[in-house]
RNA sequence: GCCCCUGUGGCGGAAUUGGUAGACGCGGCAGACUCAAAAUCUGUUGCUGGCAACAGCGUGCUGGUUCGAGUCCGGCCAGGGGCACCA
């Protein structure tokens, strides 16, 4: 028997599938829409295995739903801007575009040999002049309506990369890029106002019912909101007050100092008359760029000199300090220290000898004897030593507190975001122009709409560091309709921009007049299942959920949420392996000897642990060597097999060499098999021998089974589901006629449920099975409800819960007749030692449990 | 430090609302085919004892709820992730 041709098929059936045109489609009222999406890549050059465990996923959904009589939209493109241009313009002389276009032909050609049941008419780049065009509007409408801005702002300035950083990368202090130690600088910047949106993002987060909750949880935390109130401290013996944010108003009797970030107006006010201080601050602003060193750092505090009074006049005096531990970023840089229920305060009260006084205490405590050692209080309890506040719960004494200082006019209720804008400009070249000019004069003005867009210019040097645009010798001059001179602004956008909105340009991907096609967005968004990596968590969905948003209030749509449903996959891993000097070897590289390793030559290979395929470990596969060894249906069963998706996968040789002869088995079983099969149509008359009616059965539950877990992504499943099938169909041995109808039923039920896995052979096989309409067109099946349930169903014995048999009873069987038969089962009555039953449960079809 | 997730054979992993733990696959072992190998096929495979029938033990540890716990609850341990001087 020869083996699976998997070359030539796979090479027939893409080169018929785009003939065909069989995945592209228009908007069509009458159908109802289904929108699967990947995450679009960025063309890197080559694809890896995380792209084909991604893009396999979606396919499968893709390839289920269009089976399943939806109008699929599953679209690609390419998230092409973006630093390693840059750095490759840097490092080989060649331009931006060239090697990201160049990178983007090799991409899509190894993705064309995946057999993507994508739609490549509406492939984009991001870097393509008629993608940004768009975003520059749409940057000018936001621009019109108050949701961009523009500030000066401490940023992150990342030396090798000569650009900001916003705060959300960098990462332990570091670029989470280029890895270098990020400085603090002082620059303009437009910001898009996100924070406008906080109260809806958080509260929309309720209605992602088909988003992960992990992912749920990771923006309901970065947005981080904080109910609390806004207490103003006067200062004691000058003018003026401190502001401070608390969400602990209740606890305000037990202030026993006051702190202010070292970049706090006041700490730096004072510090230019006091060197000391000016250099305790240094020394603070160096410690926190390194958010490691912060972490390891002890709580310091610098006394100011300065005290604030109480606003409720129930103490003395609160010394101000300076503090390396309050952050100017959140709140208003300022806190009032309360130790006994705040285990920083505590530490540093500890340390500058502050009084530590409990306010809040635990049921059941003694109030006299009631004392704080090293371990502050932050649980609930009673209020006490806190005047009209005394008696009450915590939640009650924070209502009562602000009501008092509202009305006392100390004070307000305020909410806190962790939430910060989102800074958008860039100091690189390659990136969607910022379409503004700055007037000689010193006026904004932005691009007027019918001038767009603003082109990146092609003639740009990059051997010196920074932006070519800054120093580009004509790009960046230009003179205003009305004669005024002026420069360019030479940021560029940050890429998340163009991955904010991407999903929305797909819909209607050669629109000239808009960004989109208002009726084609309005069919085909939301997405409805979303595919990627937890690594966008948090920053791409956010950012687009924002987007999505802002593009409605400019009336660019009418929508809120553009992913309606979300999976996050797990990442591919693979054994590392190092030699004894350190250095990485890669996985052909080396040979199991035994229980180890050795290099092919027979050198010592030290294992190491299992992670990330990633080039700097030298631990990756490269898709193309496999696709060319085993063929893409094999890789995509690879893939799915085994771990479930949202856990990550290792790749093992073993594995891959498995999914391949599984493929050689479906071949044989169909070749085999196929001439002795009945021709067309399924059987329809109802079978009689048990083996026939075992296998239709089968048949039927695959069905349902498979169906509902390609729906729920469990692949996995779906492919133990599909490979318990065609164990069986192997050991199914036809002698009638009926036989064989059932047989041909069975199996073309098989090869329709590997259709979206295996494309290309199921395809081929399906053509083989003598039909001439294409598998890709054909309806998926559907179980007859009348199939799945059994006559016969074996029922579990036990006695005391401990398993001792078995019998076969008929379905739905009464409980008294079971109850019977079960207490006459030999080994029940083993069991039991003559002892009498006191209670007997039956579960229907389940289990017999008798109680001795 | 806070929050979240995950712990099941040699390995990856299955197991509806609590109801036969180990589906499916990888690997191993034995055998068939072959001059031989590869490929393929058949059988077997949680651990311990036993020739066997069978028995005992088994889902990180520990206690509990229940006729019955991988599943629910309490405490602990380990691994992974997120956030972080967030007031």
């Amino acid at each position: 028997m020869s083996r699976y041709p998997f070359r030539a098929t796979e090479e027939k059936w893409q080169r018929i599938w785009d003939e065909r045109r069989s995945f592209e489609v228009t908007v069509d009222p009458a159908k109802p829409k289904y929108y699967v999406l990947e995450m679009f890549p960025y063309p890197s050059g080559r694809i890896h295995m995380g792209h084909v465990r991604n893009y396999t996923m979606g396919d499968v959904v893709a390839r289920a739903k269009r089976a399943q009589g939806f109008n699929v939209l599953h679209p690609m493109g390419w998230d092409a801007f973006g630093l390693p241009a840059e750095n490759a313009a840097m490092q080989k002389r060649v331009h931006p575009g060239v090697w990201t276009y160049a990178n983007i032909a090799e991409m899509r050609s190894q993705f064309q040999q995946m057999g993507l049941a994508l739609d490549w008419s509406r492939e984009f780049a991001t870097c393509d002049v008629d993608y940004y065009r768009h975003e520059q509007a749409m940057f000018l409408d936001m621009l019109e309506r108050g949701l961009v801005y523009r500030k000066e702002s401490w940023v992150n300035w990342d030396p090798v990369d000569q650009t900001v950083l916003a705060n959300e990368q960098v990462i332990d202090g570091k670029g989470w890029r280029s890895g270098a130690e990020v400085e603090r600088r002082k620059l303009n910047q437009w910001f898009f106002k996100i924070t406008a949106f906080a109260d809806e993002l958080l509260g929309a987060i309720d209605k992602l019912e088909r988003w992960p909750d992990k992912v749920r949880l990771m923006q309901t935390n970065w947005l981080g909101r904080s109910e609390g109130a806004l207490v103003r401290f006067p200062l004691a013996g000058r003018a003026g007050s401190l502001e401070v944010f608390t969400t602990r108003p209740d606890t305000l009797w037990g202030a026993s100092f006051m702190a202010i970030a070292p970049d706090h107006p006041l700490a730096q006010e004072l510090a230019r008359e006091n060197p000391e201080l000016a250099g305790f601050i240094d020394t603070c602003l160096k410690l926190g760029t390194s958010e490691e060193a912060l972490e390891r750092a002890e709580k310091l505090g610098f006394d100011t000199g300065l005290c604030c009074r109480h606003p409720l006049g129930a103490t003395e005096d609160l010394p101000v300090y300076v503090a390396n531990f309050v952050l100017m970023g959140y709140g208003t840089g300022a806190i009032f220290g309360c130790p006994a229920h705040d285990q920083r305060d505590l530490e540093f009260a500890r340390k500058y000898d502050r009084p530590v006084v409990p306010v809040v205490l635990p049921a059941d405590a003694d109030p006299a004897a009631f004392r704080i050692d090293d371990e502050a209080y932050v649980g609930d309890g009673v209020i006490f030593n806190s005047g009209f506040l005394d008696g009450l719960d915590v939640p009650a004494a924070k209502a009562r507190i602000i009501d008092h200082l509202e009305a006392e006019e100390l004070g307000t209720r305020q909410v806190t975001w962790r939430l910060r804008d989102w800074g958008v400009s860039r100091q690189r070249y390659w990136g969607c122009p910022i379409p503004v000019i700055y007037a000689e004069d010193g006026e904004i003005v932005p691009v007027p709409k019918d001038e767009l867009p603003v082109r990146l210019p092609d003639d740009v040097d990059f051997t010196s560091p920074g932006n070519p645009l800054d120093r580009h010798p004509a790009w960046k001059h230009v003179t205003l309709p009305d004669g005024r001179k002026g420069v360019r602004e030479t940021d560029t956008f940050d890429t998340f921009v163009e991955s904010s909105w991407y999903f929305a340009r797909f819909c209607s991907a050669d629109y000239d007049d808009g960004p989109f096609d208002r009726a084609a967005v309005d069919y085909w968004l939301p997405v409805d299942q979303y595919i990627g990596g937890v690594e966008h968590a948090v920053l791409h969905l956010l950012y687009s959920r924002f987007f999505t948003r802002a593009m409605s209030a400019c009336g660019h749509l009418d929508l809120d949420e553009p992913f309606a449903g979300l999976f996050t996959q797990g990442m591919v891993t693979h054994q590392t392996y190092r030699a004894p000097d350190g250095q990485w070897l890669q996985p052909d590289e080396v040979k199991k000897v035994g229980d180890g390793w050795t290099t092919l030559d027979g050198r010592e290979v030290v294992p190491g642990r299992v992670e990330k395929m990633s080039k700097s470990k030298r631990n990756t596969v490269d898709p193309t060597t496999i696709i060319e060894a085993y063929g893409a249906d094999t890789a995509r069963l690879f893939m799915l097999s085994d771990s479930p998706p949202e856990r990550d996968l290792e790749w093992t040789d073993e594995g891959i060499v498995g999914a391949w002869r599984y493929l050689n088995r479906l071949w044989r079983l169909v070749e085999e098999r196929r001439a002795d099969l009945p021709a067309g149509g399924k059987g329809g008359e109802t079978p009689t021998g048990e083996a026939a009616v075992g296998l239709r059965r089968l048949v039927h539950r695959s069905i349902a089974a498979v169906t509902t877990e390609i729906e729920r992504l469990h692949f996995n499943k779906a492919v133990a589901l599909v490979r318990e099938l065609s164990n069986a169909i192997e050991a199914f041995s036809p002698t009638t006629a009926e036989d064989r109808a059932v047989l041909r039923e069975a199996i073309e039920t098989l090869v329709q449920l590997i259709g979206p896995m295996l494309p290309h052979l199921a395809e081929e096989l399906w053509q083989r099975l003598g039909h001439r309409t294409l598998l890709a067109d054909t309806a998926w099946p559907v179980a007859d409800p009348a199939w799945l349930t059994a006559d016969n169903v074996t029922l579990a014995l036990q006695v005391n819960g401990k398993r001792r048999g078995e019998i076969m009873v008929p379905a739905g069987s009464d409980e008294a007749h079971v109850r019977e038969q079960a207490l006459a089962d030999a080994a029940v009555i083993r069991a039991m030692a003559g002892k009498p039953p006191r209670r007997v449960i039956v579960v229907p079809d389940r289990i017999v449990n008798v109680v001795v």
